[in-house]
DNA sequence: CTTAAATTTCAGTTTCAACAGAAATGAGTG
DNA sequence: CACTCATTTCTGTTGAAACTGAAATTTAAG
């Protein structure tokens, strides 16, 4: 049991990205493995393919599950737990990716700065222009939060044909 | 010379996130700080405040300088460099940060695909199912990655437009 | 050219998350 | 209910990046 060597690379280079991407190598290439794979893995079969401990297995396994990339199946008379990918539709990973992001990521800058804005109003020593500042950031947060939102909402084709238009989109904004 | 307590509080709560944008603390915190900051800083400045090492606030600044974010000033009759942020826009600072994050967080993996692509069609041994999936995340690095370069050139105005329409946009393009 | 101030480089340390391996728990079977 | 297989939890280790403080270098002023 062994991963060709394209499908070697690609896992491998998941894995480096992973810790770009605000998760660890091993949850990386776990959710690539499972990305490529046309049948589902047990723990074991992972294990052999990347050469970690089943430990690790084990705890990345239940962080992809954690945020819904992964899904547990069962195969008839075979105790194991076996695991895929939540789906080999790319836009929806995506998709339960962003949200993942915007949780850990916006929100928590977010609510920060609603705190903040309140707050420095009431601090006569501070300048105005820095309270100015952290307003405009609050603004830009809300917005960027909504935004992330309302994107989730759209389906895959009508997003694709969005994204497709690129910056064409200013002509048919601006009328 | 110290910060108010909200300014504090945005300070470190930037730096804590900062981890989490791919970036280190000291480097995000500076970037707080200079952001909200009324007037430019120089580094004993950013030393005190922050309670870093000099060398510290060293090579966080010459990172924020490389990423565009930060520039240098001087004041007459001051040997010091000073330091402000490159612009109190929220959102040209966004574009700023967006195109950083596409070439380290796209661009490596994009290549990484195209030659896996051509890579793995040549391997007998790998399964259709297999192929087909690396072909399908290539496509869609490719979408992500021109859509990212488009949406620079989009002028913040229409971008604010088109964000505050959310979800509406669809009405837009299904026409 | 000398000196002092400012900045950068470098080597050592500290910190923290990722990981391995062992121990403990759970779950199904005879 | 005991035994085995599978999984999870826990503890200690490791490695990488962040950071400090000292030494070296650069820069400008007299």
């Amino acid at each position: 049991m062994n991963l060709s060597p394209a499908v070697q690379k690609y896992v491998l280079h998941w894995g480096e990205m992973g810790t770009r991407w605000g998760t660890n190598r091993t949850v990386a290439q776990i959710q690539a493995l499972l990305y490529l794979s046309p049948k589902p893995l047990h723990a074991d079969e992972i294990v052999d393919l990347l050469s970690v401990a089943r430990s690790n297995v084990s705890t990345s396994i239940r962080e992809l599950q954690s945020y819904g990339l992964v899904k547990m199946t069962h195969i008839l008379g075979d105790r194991r737990d076996y695991f895929e990918s939540l789906s080999d539709d790319v836009w929806e990973l995506f998709r339960v990716i962003i949200a993942q992001r915007k949780q850990r990521e916006l929100n928590p800058t977010l609510s920060m700065l609603q705190k903040c804005a309140l707050e420095v109003e009431k601090e006569k020593q501070t300048d105005k222009v820095t309270k100015e500042r952290i307003t405009n950031m609050l603004n830009f947060f809300e917005t960027i939060s909504d935004w992330y939102e309302q994107i989730q909402e759209i389906p895959t084709p009508t997003l694709q044909k969005i994204m497709k238009l690129g910056r064409r989109i200013t002509k048919v904004i601006n009328k």
